[in-house]
DNA sequence: AGGACCCAAATCCAATAGGATTCATCGGAA
DNA sequence: TTCCGATGAATCCTATTGGATTTGGGTCCT
């Protein structure tokens, strides 16, 4: 039954659609830190009953992207402060750097292919934004995707869950971080960006483990840099 | 006003109150893996309504300890396979590394006092199991919970929020596999454990840096041994 | 003018009702 | 005996209701 189906999928996909549109409004700077989130008004605005906004609501504020306070509701949560910053940074580093290791030890090759596919990805992103006369919002977005994309292959070879899982809730503060940052500026740190990919899939590609690391090692602590001036 | 704050907290601690609740369940191993959690049940036995149980039951998915479909409800998840286990130790391995150099780095003397607190509380909960003529449920509660107080300490002093809250998560399915294992069992690895603790709390007080990452991953490694046969 | 108090609107929160779905049991047919 | 379909209970899921709390604005008093 296609009916059956597409209910099924329906129903599925509610409390799970409802997150990720809450999730991309979130990451994307939409609303401003200390901004309320209304159940009700959520509700009413996606068309559904409150009961599955607030299950959205709180698997969101677990990843701490919002804020809840007894009686008073949702609201976005403030950005990082410089503490937080470097905290994530440093808390990338312990899993991201684990990561790449045992991907790289369990599965070389593909390591190497995803890497290199992904970042062609990224730089073909980055090339659309610098043939455009300005910042356009989508494909800022589009860029922070990639961005993330790449990252996210190092947790999908490594091939374990937990790791992979913990890796999620750091992915949402940095990409909201990235957002933050980008909204402050006319221009994207493209080019450090890519390059210090390239570093890293480069080294990959040579089949060097140690160079790999350390280029992955310097690439985030190039970008705390330029965060934090 | 004494009713006000009362009802204050009463209502704050709803929804947490009823995630601690069916929490201690799972992670003591009360249900069986892959037996139902009735929402309407549980808010009929807690005397609440169903929307607070929703809310406690989708932060508990999001831990693991329980999984989810459909239309169908929620089941309590299967105990974790020999592959899992692996990678379980294995993130337990780079957080618990990493949060221990950091507190080591950050605040010695404080790590060195309450990693010889804590393994004195956890001695003593030994000491009455080993009293106690049979395994007392109760005591091997404590017991547990004092094992991982011990290692909650390096995530604590370490200082980094998001290493600490991405180690609870792995502490959950920790715990609920001590449950699992122990039940199994008519003895628990009091010694291996207990030596184990004590060589990395000398190390650390020794101000032996590199000693104490060892002997921290001897003891993760031993749990694996020890688990997995 | 500035601050405190009060009132109303909005919101959160829990509870309840009703439609839809799933699961288990039972009866009948091959 | 075994398999299949139907029926009923239990459950999930959403919507709605009502009480409690917070918030914002206006007024009054000092």
């Amino acid at each position: 039954m296609t009916q059956d189906e597409q209910l099924r999928r329906e129903r599925q996909a509610m409390r799970t659609e409802i997150h990720q549109i809450v999730f991309d409004r979130l990451t994307t700077n939409m609303w401003a830190p200390g901004e309320r989130l209304s159940i009700d008004g959520l509700a009413r605005e996606l068309n559904v009953s409150p009961t599955p906004v607030r299950e959205a609501l709180v698997s969101l504020e677990l990843s701490g992207l919002i804020t809840y306070r007894a009686q008073r509701g949702y609201v976005v949560a403030q950005p990082l402060d410089q503490v937080q910053i470097d905290d994530l940074i440093d808390a990338r580093l312990v899993v991201e750097r684990a990561a790449l290791s045992r991907a790289f030890r369990k599965n070389w090759q593909e390591l190497a292919d995803q890497l290199a596919s992904a970042h062609d990805a990224h730089v073909q992103t980055a090339e659309r934004i610098q043939r455009s006369d300005r910042l356009d919002y989508g494909l800022v977005r589009d860029y922070f995707e990639a961005d993330t994309e790449f990252h996210r292959q190092f947790l999908t070879l490594a091939a374990n869950e937990f790791l992979s899982s913990m890796h999620l809730s750091l992915a949402a503060h940095a990409h909201r971080m990235r957002h933050i940052w980008a909204n402050g500026r006319d221009r994207l740190d493209l080019e450090e960006t890519l390059e210090e990919h390239n570093q890293i899939a480069t080294r990959v590609n040579e089949r060097n483990h140690d160079g790999a690391l350390e280029a992955l090692q310097a690439h985030l602590l190039g970008v705390r840099q330029r965060f934090t001036g």
